[in-house]
DNA sequence: TTGAACGTTCAGTATTGACTGAACAAACTG
DNA sequence: CAGTTTGTTCAGTCAATACTGAACGTTCAA
């Protein structure tokens, strides 16, 4: 049983560090990630001091990593009556709200391509085209991240078992 | 006439320093950006010394940056008959590649969420329901990654005036 | 009123990434 | 053979990022 609890232990400290890896390869601290990791794994809520201690960082590290993911959408605030502690907890839907921040990015970026693309002379048929097919991809992008947002809202209660057989990668 | 081509030259300037900017939040270097924005404009090819020149960098930081492009498989170094120069142009189907990329980097995401998954005992069965969520998150940005590059592939030359109206963001 | 708890802010520090100039090796030209 | 050109490598530098400890302000409890 000790065993067990010490592999079960080890998992979920691997798990928080990967997800501390994976979110830094998307641009966010790696804190943060490991913020997320925590919360994926135990449901808390958790107040700043709990993720602190838990997590081996500072307060301040945990206050301004909070705050990100916070403005992200990812975790929420919350508080408990008679407590004077703030308490975080993962939002109810953080992935898609994780896609609409690089969505956004992703429109941004189509805005530079279609800027260009208006400010450069038609008669530039070459790099009118290239312009045109780079700003094929981002709208491509964009769109199937839309009905990702739209169909993950809309099935997100598939049952673990259909859900783990579905959607295999075929490679 | 001149002005003309000093708006057209200040539009692709910026162009390609926007380029840096939207690649290097992509987790990529800003010279990387740069290079690929110049070969979105001109088709090149271009060699290493005149990248250097028309970006104001060092050979050296075109030499790595170029390596690094070309092993995402987004440019292709060629040579000419009797020239000693490498030459560096966009692949052919230079976003499908990058999107390969990103497909790798969510798999291997994914493999880590199922591998905690496996690694915890099924009763805990709150922290389970949470995995399969985040591993249903990746297992659709993967999904929909792949319909993107097989659409792109089938698809990717339809005209301009066809594409730019359709895909538009309904935002 | 004092001390404690809590979350934030900030100056300082360490690390990392990205760039450069210089040196180098290889291939060519005169 | 000497000089030039080309692309690469590497040590060094700089800037940015991310973290910390300390200080702070606010709110409470004793």
């Amino acid at each position: 049983m000790k065993d067990m609890t010490n592999n079960t232990d080890r998992a979920i400290a691997e798990f928080v560090d990967q997800m501390g890896l994976i979110l830094q390869a998307e641009g966010l601290p790696r804190i943060a990630g490991h913020i997320m990791g925590l919360m994926v794994i135990h449901e808390g809520p958790f107040s700043l001091s709990q993720l602190a201690e838990r997590l081996s960082v500072s307060r301040a590290s945990i206050s301004t990593n909070t705050r990100l993911l916070e403005d992200l959408e990812v975790i929420v605030r919350t508080a408990k009556p008679g407590d004077r502690q703030d308490y975080f907890k993962l939002s109810p839907q953080p992935y898609d709200r994780l896609l609409r921040g690089v969505v956004r990015r992703m429109r941004r970026a189509r805005d530079v391509v279609e800027g260009t693309q208006d400010a450069l002379p038609e008669d530039m048929t070459d790099s009118q085209e290239r312009l045109q097919e780079l700003d094929a991809f981002y709208a491509a992008l964009i769109e199937s991240f839309m009905e990702v947002i739209d169909s993950w809202a809309s099935d997100r209660h598939r049952s673990s078992k259909e859900a783990k057989y579905a959607n295999r990668p075929s490679a």
